[in-house]
DNA sequence: AACTTATCCAACCGCCGCTAC
DNA sequence: AGTAGCGGCGGTTGGATAAGT
């Protein structure tokens, strides 16, 4: 392995001090638990390996073409792709891209040299946003320079009208509802590419506010999925 | 059977942005 | 304003195992 493979005793310890006093707090793990690992390690084999639900064995077809797809719109942002498949995760995602689909791709790619494949793609960055200034705030988190010169980019470029916030809002809350009534398969269906989460909708339909940090992530996750509906309709 | 090469994937590393002080 | 500490992410490493010779 990549390091000290972990023990099945260091994997019950990790799994009973995480069901005890939850997710979060990683530096406080090793000591709670009576690891000899540093918190990144704990973290890591939680997400990756001892957490509930996860998903083993090899990716079915419909997991390859969404992650070939969501590759295309987002680039090496694995998480935000592993979070569109459940029970998979991050490194899963990243691992298999790398032994079987980067090369497959470049194979597939070098035979159609010349042709608008890969010069086509537009990948999806994070678009700046009008909603609450903490979601904002919050979006910045864990990406790289290119991501912030493109949000600049985009609040300079924009091609919204003098009431831009307010035409924004609404077309948001346009797609909204309509992913909502599509769900319940109240307007013509099969438009939606792909099977749509909206949690983060649903939450604020339903009153609940949750925790700040929970309802946050699910607009996030929400505008995300706003993204690639655009992508994949247009 | 013995050896070499290729593949897989768990774990580590370094960096980034956020928060609190 | 500066900085230390934190969580999180993507890239890389290297041991285990399968496949090939």
């Amino acid at each position: 392995m990549g390091g000290v493979a972990w023990t099945e005793e260091e994997d019950h310890l990790l799994k009973k001090c995480i069901q005890q006093y939850g997710e979060g707090k990683w530096h406080r793990v090793p000591l709670l638990a009576g690891l000899n690992r540093c918190r990144k390690s704990c973290r890591l084999r939680w997400l990756n390996y001892l957490r509930p639900n996860i998903k083993r064995g090899n990716f079915a077809e419909e997991e390859v073409e969404m992650i070939v797809k969501l590759h295309k719109l987002l680039g090496n942002r694995w998480s935000l792709i592993a979070g569109r498949l459940p029970g998979r995760t991050a490194n899963d995602v990243k691992n298999y891209w790398n032994c079987h689909l980067s090369k497959k791709l470049n194979a597939l790619e070098a035979d159609q040299e010349g042709s608008q494949i890969s010069k086509d793609v537009q990948i999806i960055r994070p678009q700046a946003r009008t909603i609450g200034s903490s979601s904002a705030k919050k979006r910045g988190q864990g990406e790289s320079q290119a991501d912030k010169v493109l949000v600049q980019e985009e609040n300079d470029t924009t091609t919204l009208d003098a009431d831009g916030k307010n035409h924004m809002v609404e077309t948001q809350q346009d797609m909204m509802m309509y992913s909502c009534l599509d769900q319940q398969g109240m307007v013509g269906g099969g438009e939606f590419p792909m099977d749509f989460q909206l949690e983060g909708f649903e939450a604020m339909v339903n009153g609940g506010e949750g925790s700040s940090s929970n309802s946050q992530w699910n607009w996030d996750d929400l505008l995300l999925d706003m993204d690639l509906y655009n992508d994949f309709s247009s």
